[in-house]
RNA sequence: GGAUGGGUUCCCGAGUGGCCAAAGGGGACAGACUGUAAAUCUGCUGCAAAUUGCUUCGGUGGUUCGAAUCCACCCCCAUCCA
């Protein structure tokens, strides 16, 4: 199966400017192609994960990638998708975001000569000079026309502000830049990104009379509409300081059954055929579905190591029902937390206190309704009164195993 | 610049002098049931030294025994007009 049909069978092709052309352009490795990245947090997540799994699976069928950092585009924020003015962000914030990105991106892609490049559009963007700017390329662009674009009707009731609006004229700019620059023929990206893409190669054609194509991928929406790798806490990150191995693990480990096998086709590289194999899979067994998955993306982002202890950790707290690690069970990954000497008072602490400390609740407030709802296990005890008080000893050696609510555990130690 | 309607807790949204930590819904969290899923049911959802106290309804002042609610000024948003 060549790249193009593989892609297409994995559900991965949203929108094409002119599938017959992009087909052959892929399948045969003569794409120059792009994506860009803009720099809104100091980690790339799991949307731009699959973007890069798009980039590494068309390097791979010899096509030429381009990474963009997006340090001049960030400078604006992208409208699109949004319902309200993204908050700006200060030049050192956004140069050091670009940095952050492109040391993740190295992990995924190979760059260097004859390989993958990645070019900054701070590079041509920050020091435009806006009369020549506007005179050379806004010219080439219909007001009337880009207010019909759906990306900017959305905005048009809560309002839409001039900075955000030239947005996809920057962009469209970049396309044109590494079109000149690189020969650059093709900019793929996330179906949000559509309306600015083809902003790209219409200016293309004005501009040098040549085409260019665009391509979008789906978005990965779960079975509600929204937006996978997004919790309630923030975005899932791929830096593990941000969303550590096994927090990401457990992420994939929980998804819901109708998407599982999405999700195996839109970001893993198994063969297709062995996960139209699992599509077989009903009830629990999807559950075996679910560990595959989480095991194989957590390889892919943390390396074979993290995704194993990830495995085994995730194994031992949930699988029996009953905790099996216990108070030996050290060995394998769970969060630690340190009291200190200043914590106790009249040297003890009560439970609302540990759960605070521990990170397990923001308050005591919180903490209280926790307990009192039968929330919390100490060493797989049930904690029912909030009066329970530790004292030092308690937390000694190998400190105790604090779990709130099913998902939850920290162990909590002693310095 | 003018007119009108707005800004309430994580979000939507009710409340227009005390009975208001503020209805209702969503979300989140916890419990039951399960497969670490979904659906369903129950509880819960400002903070704390916790039958009490403290801080919150765009901001700052003011009226009042008492203000999310009334007054003044200011800031912000939407719609229409310029």
């Amino acid at each position: 199966m060549k790249v193009f049909e593989e892609l297409k069978a994995r559900g991965l092709l949203a929108q094409l400017t002119d599938e017959e052309e992009i087909r052959e352009l892929i399948n045969n490795g003569k794409a120059t192609f792009y994506i860009g990245f803009d720099p809104t947090a100091d980690s790339l997540h799991v949307g731009h994960f699959m973007a890069l799994c798009l980039m590494k699976r068309l390097q791979m069928a010899g096509n030429r990638p381009i990474a963009l950092i997006g340090g001049g585009t960030g400078m604006i924020g992208d409208p699109s998708g949004r319902s309200d003015l993204r908050t700006m962000m200060t030049t050192e914030n956004i140069d050091h975001n670009c940095e952050c990105f492109k040391k993740q991106m190295s992990r995924f892609i190979e760059f260097g000569e004859g390989k993958a490049m990645m070019v900054n559009n701070a590079d041509w963007l920050r020091d435009l000079n806006y009369i020549e700017f506007i005179r050379d390329i806004g010219v080439h662009f219909s007001v009337n026309r880009m207010l019909t674009a759906e990306c900017y009707k959305q905005r048009m009731e809560k309002g839409l502000s001039f900075l955000e609006f030239n947005y996809m004229i920057m962009q469209s700019y970049d396309f044109l830049q590494l079109y000149e620059k690189y020969g650059c023929n093709m900019q793929f990206g996330g179906d949000d990104q559509w309306s600015n893409m083809l902003g790209g190669t219409e200016l293309i054609r004005r501009k040098l009379g040549k085409d260019a194509y665009a391509m979008t991928i789906t978005l990965l929406l779960n079975s509600e509409g929204k937006k996978m790798g997004k919790t309630q806490k923030g975005a899932v990150w791929l830096d593990p300081n941000k969303t550590s191995p096994f927090e990401f693990y457990q992420y994939w480990r929980n998804v819901s059954d109708a998407d599982v096998l999405k999700c195996m086709r839109m970001l893993t590289f198994l063969p297709i055929e062995q996960i139209d194999e699992m599509n077989r899979w009903e009830g629990s067994q999807l559950n075996q579905a679910k560990e595959i998955l989480a095991y194989e993306l957590t390889n892919l982002v943390h390396g074979e190591e993290e995704a194993q202890k990830a495995q085994e950790s995730a194994r031992r707290l949930f699988s029996g029902g009953a905790f099996a690690g216990g108070a030996d069970g050290t060995d394998f990954e769970m969060p630690v937390c340190e009291l200190k000497e200043s914590d106790f008072q009249d040297g003890t602490i009560d439970i609302l206190g540990v759960l605070v400390k521990a990170g397990l609740t923001a308050s005591r407030s919180e903490a209280r309704r926790a307990v009192e709802q039968g929330g919390v296990t100490v060493e797989n005890e049930k904690v029912s009164d909030i009066k329970t008080v530790y004292q030092p000893e308690h937390f000694a050696g190998k400190g105790i195993m604090i779990r709130r609510g099913k998902k939850n555990y920290k162990r909590v130690l002693i310095k």
